[in-house]
Formats: structure tokens, C-alpha cells, sequence
DNA sequence: AAGAAATACCACTAAATTGATAGGATATAA
DNA sequence: TTATATCCTATCAATTTAGTGGTATTTCTT
């Protein structure tokens, strides 16, 4: 039951993006270099943001990524969401198609069910714009809404 | 952020135990042909259940395991640590060993201590007596106390 | 005392997933 | 036109998970 990297990562480079200011875009490798992450590796997770809704992303020279709105609007859940897939323990809980062919006497079941939902509940309870003012103030930029970028 | 077979074979060996009555042990052959898992896969995950405290054995001709207490004072966490040790999603949130040296200022690990807390409030509200209690009666037996092996 | 039935223990292998890397294509601003 | 970026797809390496194998030990039954 270990978040793997995929979502740490993800969440801590949300928090990053955040965290700059909304006037310009942020490139991939300002925000791979200050959380210490694989450029590489990154971007599979950004585009993964991106294919969710949560971020935009604009090519180019002065090019980079923006959060695709509020921070306030964006939660954890959201964001792990997006690079992990769904959060279920266990995926006969919740998927139809992977259910067993005990489901129905399948006792199990309700556990996966209430973890699946106190998991999802504590994630979609946190916002990104939360956490960015939980950052310390010497490092903090300002969160701010929406940036210039927004194709 | 899946939970592994050890979880979910472990939770369905302990229901299936459970489930028989408190006279005599459950022989390892019987519970891993009624759930469909591998014995030798299966011991291993008993003998951590074993070390935990939650089951005892017998060996030897009409040896098998028993619940080494009331299976209403075993939780569904008692189950799921013991087989797959922590839950929390992740350990710098609250192993001191594993923090990182950014710790102090990391947002992220609010996170990871919000999600740890939701999970283990969900599985130790759960015992084995409430799922035992679940399952339907054609197939139910004497949920009982604790059994004769008590080594 | 012998034999069968069962767990205990230790190490090893195979499969799957995850994490990371690589190379090139495309877009944009200066 | 050049430097700076994202985008896309494939591949490789490392780790974790799942499952096997063999043998020892204990206990009941006959």
C-alpha cells in the first residue's frame, strides 16, 4: 500500500507550480531542478496533469506550464488521481468489470469499499492552493490564480 | 496506491478462518482450497500472522491454525499490518528514519499524514467478527471464541 | 515403534510493475 | 535562424511481488 513515486512526485511538483507567481509559465526544468526530480520523468507525470485538466502547457522559448485554474479548485485527489490512476485498493471494489465471480458473496468487498472511500475523502478534502500557504514565507511566491498561459 | 495479494489473500484467509468454528484447527489445505490460493504462498502470510499475535498453530496429524483470539477483537489493521507491515503511503510522513532533509518545510507530508490517518481509521474500525457476521448463512459456521490450539 | 498428516523454516526463481533514460519531432519567441 | 521548450514513443534497468522447492520437525493414530 505505497504511494509510489509517480504520485509524490506529482504532488510535489504541483505544489512547485503553484507556488510561482500566474504571470509567466513555469518550464519543466525549473521545477525538476528545485524538487530534485528527473527532467525525463517528469514530464511523463505533467503530461499526465495536462491529459487531466489541471494544467496547460505552452512550447516554445519563455514556454512552460500553468496551472489550468485556481489552485483553490485543485485538490490532492485530483492530482494524484491523474498520474496514479484511481486510488481503489483494490480494483473488483469498484470496477465492475474486475469484480470476481464470488462478488456478490464476496465479504472482502465491503472493506475495499469503506478504505476506498476514506482514501478518496482525505485527498479531495485538501486543496493545492491549502498546502501553498502552508509553504514557509521565504519561500513562498505568490499562489495566485491563473497564469498568462492558458491555450 | 494498490494493496497486494498479500493483503487481499491474507483478509480472505482470516475470514475463512474465522468462519470455522472454535473446536478444532483449520488445516492450511483447507483454507487455501476454499479461497483458491497457492498453500505455499498462503504459509507464508500465516506465519506473519502468527508472529503478530493473531493466530496460533498445532502441528502434526489434525494440526492446523486457530484465531488466537476473539475475532471480535481482531481488526481488519491487526490483519493488513501484520502482512503487509505499515500502511501509511508513505514512510517519511512517519518514520523518522525515512524523512527527508527537507522534513521540516516539506508540504507534501501533511498529505501523507492525513491519508495514513484515514486508512488506519478504516481498517481498525472493522473486525472480523462484523465480516464474519456478513457472510451469508448457507456457507456460515460458528464464529466462536478462540479454538482448542493454544499453544 | 512406525507411518501419515500437518506445520515450520530457509532459500531461490519468475513475473510484473515501476522508475528512469534516450532520441528525435515540433512549436515559439526573440 | 537559433535557443528554448514541450511532445511522443520506445526501451532499459531496478525493484517489488508472487510463487516454488526442499527439507525438517511435530503430533496423532494404529
Amino acid at each position: 500500500m505505497k504511494m509510489s513515486t509517480k504520485g509524490r512526485y506529482g504532488l510535489r511538483a504541483m505544489i512547485e507550480l503553484a507556488s510561482h507567481g500566474s504571470e509567466t509559465p513555469v518550464p519543466l526544468s525549473v521545477i525538476a531542478r528545485s524538487e530534485e526530480i528527473s527532467e525525463r520523468y517528469l514530464e511523463q507525470l505533467m503530461t499526465k496533469m495536462k491529459k487531466a485538466g489541471l494544467i496547460t502547457s505552452c512550447r516554445g522559448s519563455a514556454g512552460g506550464y500553468c496551472l489550468a485554474r485556481d489552485a483553490a479548485d485543485i485538490s490532492v485527489g485530483d492530482i494524484l488521481r491523474a498520474v496514479e490512476g484511481n486510488l481503489n485498493p483494490v480494483d473488483c471494489s469498484v470496477d465492475a468489470e474486475a469484480a470476481c465471480e464470488n462478488s456478490g458473496a464476496c465479504v472482502a468487498k465491503y472493506v475495499w469499499q469503506k478504505v476506498n472511500e476514506s482514501i478518496n475523502q482525505a485527498v479531495d478534502g485538501i486543496s493545492l492552493a491549502e498546502l501553498v500557504a502552508k509553504i514557509p514565507e521565504d519561500e513562498e511566491k505568490q499562489p495566485g490564480a491563473v497564469c498568462a498561459c492558458q491555450k
